[in-house]
DNA sequence: GTACGTGCAAAGGTTTTGCATTACA
DNA sequence: TGTAATGCAAAACCTTTGCACGTAC
């Protein structure tokens, strides 16, 4: 992980990167990225996705995201919110609200806790 | 993913397997089960590591876990539980406790909800 | 005896890296 | 101008697969 935190370095690739994930609920996976900016850019290479996610990724600006087993997704949603997943075509919705869980001091094993996140699974309204 | 779900055919490698996992709760990776048996088991191979867990996750023996971005991991623990990773180390541990999390159907996408799993994050006692 | 598991090696998919070139600030 | 990003190719990882051989049942 680049640890860098300061300013961004704004080239037209991450313009169209950061184009594509502004306000992008779809939980893109790295590929996903790369296959849609790289009709306008020809040239693109795995190497400025992966090195553009990582510098938003160090500025908090992009969640890398577990929900799927096959690949990285991320998020350019960073406030805290929850997923549900549907178990047959794995489509991903948000679900944005805050569910208040306490967990009792026996159960923690001495760790702080700082945060959470909630996947929830279900079958999508095509899939039921 | 294998569809069986009959009589499992049980070899050497397949007990050494299950008894690794059996009891297991440092939810390993393909990769440590492989090397924990393979001092066993010196022709051991992937490809048996992971036959055998698909086998028993067909069966609903073992679950494969998405916590960890980097690989899969997987859980001897079939009943229902949450997981409370450290940030730092990556240390992870179960956190047995049913907590009754109602979504409200307007944040549903009329997705019908079947299950769910909690990531809690934090530090360990040892990365405080 | 036969269907299924094993083990090796090769391949597939995702992500990372080295390095020369380019370009933002 | 100097530092950092780009782009290409190769490599590194994790996981899957093909196939000949072996073995549990």
């Amino acid at each position: 992980m680049n640890e860098k935190t300061g300013k961004l370095k704004m080239t037209p690739q991450r313009i169209a990167i950061m184009d594509y994930l502004d306000g992008n609920t779809s939980h893109p996976s790295a590929d996903d990225i790369f296959k849609a900016v790289s009709g306008r850019f020809p040239t693109m290479s795995f190497a400025t996705v992966y090195n553009t996610l990582d510098a938003l990724k160090s500025r908090g600006r992009v969640l890398e995201l577990t929900i799927d087993p096959e690949r990285k997704r991320y998020d350019p949603n960073t406030v805290s919110h929850h997923h549900l997943i549907c178990v047959t075509c794995k489509k991903v919705v948000d679900i944005h609200k805050d569910y208040d869980i306490q967990v009792e001091k026996a159960l923690t094993s001495d760790f702080e806790i700082i945060g959470k996140h909630i996947e929830f699974y279900g079958l999508c309204p095509v899939c039921q």
